[in-house]
DNA sequence: ATCTTTTCAGTAGCATAATTACAGGAATTC
DNA sequence: GAATTCCTGTAATTATGCTACTGAAAAGAT
């Protein structure tokens, strides 16, 4: 993760003043440290009262906002209260081998929050409108996926048939090439990749194409598989790769399976809501009390 | 939806713009639907630029501010950032016939952060850190779940055995039985359930502790379930059952299970994570690019 | 160790932005 | 049709954020 990383724009105030708190001058210090210690008493302070708080001069609090990148005292309140918003009260992203089960909830949370954040906000509306039109004409719709990109694949395996259109989840290598060599032109296959350069994965597009079907991506990198589709989903996380760093990457993709199979059932038949709705009737019975 | 809770400060304040337009004057409509119309416009924006785009006087943008809740500009400003942040430009909740894929996109993506956000300030840590305490000292692990929480138990079991716990997940009625009867002492399962009333999954806890195994739930509601359990993660969300809602609770348990094995993880012998690092390189080299 | 240079933090003043007081005008009511 | 109420803009006021400058402290050089 490299250095201009940090000082981005879109990151969170509190991290970077976290972060920065040892580079600064000793007066901007004593107003990084007041501000870590309780941020959200800032949101409706002024330069002044900072000041104060600080035990500082007014200008200080000024150099302050400067030095840790901010254009003004104004900027900082308005990412400072961004950074609130999203809830995180002074966690910082990185894990530490010392953090307890508290402190890794708390920065597991904050960092898949702001990663789908992240997502929501790169993802290209157009082409997901186009694989909706695909997936709403589909006679069949099979999923294929390795690893955590099989648990989504599965996972949309669950919720499409819902909505009236059969389909299934290829998990297994074997399986996947069986079938993706079965299908056929109105049917369409979703492959899903977080890395989008698993070979095999490339080899399954190619197979469900040459029958005809049709292929949409979820990928989560621009990779050599987006060429291999006829409609890619580029889902941008902040996925690092280290070891204790959970896989973000999964939960976007979910969420966008969550979009593209309530949109397609927005799209079909009204008919199919009661027969959604008596399905999930027997569920209820499943349950004791 | 109360009237009062729709003034609440803590709602999205762009929210209440759209809901209180019709009852403003009509200047301060003509405020209301700039900002409507391109929020996050009017973040760095001063009063006299406000007022210039809406073609009123700067009066006007302050008894707007008013009128709508905020004790001045400088309020309303910082809330706007705020209501920006967990990103909603101007989306409502609410599903509709006429949304269109855009439209789903948006409001599915803010709805998931928000229902993380809620699950985050609701869980309680300090049983979080008892399953942690128990997952450590487990010689095995058992995962359990139907349906949609069958898809976190399989989640659940890819990302553990990462870190050198053997384990497994059952989403079958009948592995489900044999497996959890034939667990013992030092094993620990972990039953998965939204509603926490589903009749089988009771049973199955009630089997693994007769075996002398723990058992951890992990449940979306106050449930029966609950009395079954050694330890009970309990992650609310938002979810309401509406056809069309999709189901948020199993993206607050994957990260749930996130942050446990995580935890986990990092309490146990370091010397894991050379294996883990070791085994990252096979599956990068089973990559083409 | 002393002088020079550089960095740092505070005082004072300035410019801009938010707010309030007031007054003319439109809409509503009687 | 007159009186009242409610809007909305002009002008003045206040407070807030910011800049220029100066003295002090720290770092470096001779």
């Amino acid at each position: 993760m490299s250095a201009e990383f940090m000082t981005d724009a879109h990151q969170n105030i509190l991290e970077i003043v976290r972060v920065m708190q040892d580079t600064l001058r000793k007066s901007d210090r004593k107003v990084a440290a007041v501000i870590l210690a309780d941020p959200s008493r800032f949101l409706s302070a002024t330069v002044a009262e900072t000041a104060m708080i600080a035990n500082v001069s007014q200008p200080t609090v000024i150099r302050f906002c400067a030095a840790i990148g901010c254009s003004g005292f104004q900027d900082f309140r308005l990412r400072l209260a961004q950074a609130l918003a999203l809830g995180t009260p002074a966690t910082h992203s990185v894990l530490l081998e010392s953090d307890g089960p508290a402190t890794v909830f708390d920065k597991i949370f904050d960092y898949t929050i702001t990663s789908l954040d992240w997502a929501r906000n790169r993802i290209d509306k157009e082409t997901l409108s186009h694989a909706v039109e695909m997936l709403v004409a589909a006679k069949g719709i099979e999923f294929f996926g390795f690893g955590a990109s099989g648990i989504v694949a599965q996972d949309a395996q669950q919720k499409f048939p819902l909505f009236g259109i059969p389909c299934g989840a290829q998990t297994d290598a074997h399986q996947q090439i069986m079938t993706a060599s079965l299908m056929g032109p109105g049917q369409v296959a979703v492959v899903i990749s977080n890395t989008g350069s698993t070979r095999s994965i490339i080899e399954i597009a190619d197979l469900a194409r040459g029958t005809g079907a049709k292929v949409i991506g979820l990928i989560g990198n621009t990779s050599p598989l987006m060429a291999h589709c006829d409609v890619t989903i580029l889902i941008e996380t902040l996925d690092n790769t280290d070891v204790y760093t959970p896989t973000i990457s999964r939960i976007a993709a979910l969420t966008v399976i969550d979009v593209l199979s309530t949109a397609v059932a927005m799209r079909r038949d009204p008919a199919q809501r009661t027969r959604i709705a008596a399905m999930k009737q027997q569920l209820r019975d499943l349950r004791s009390a």
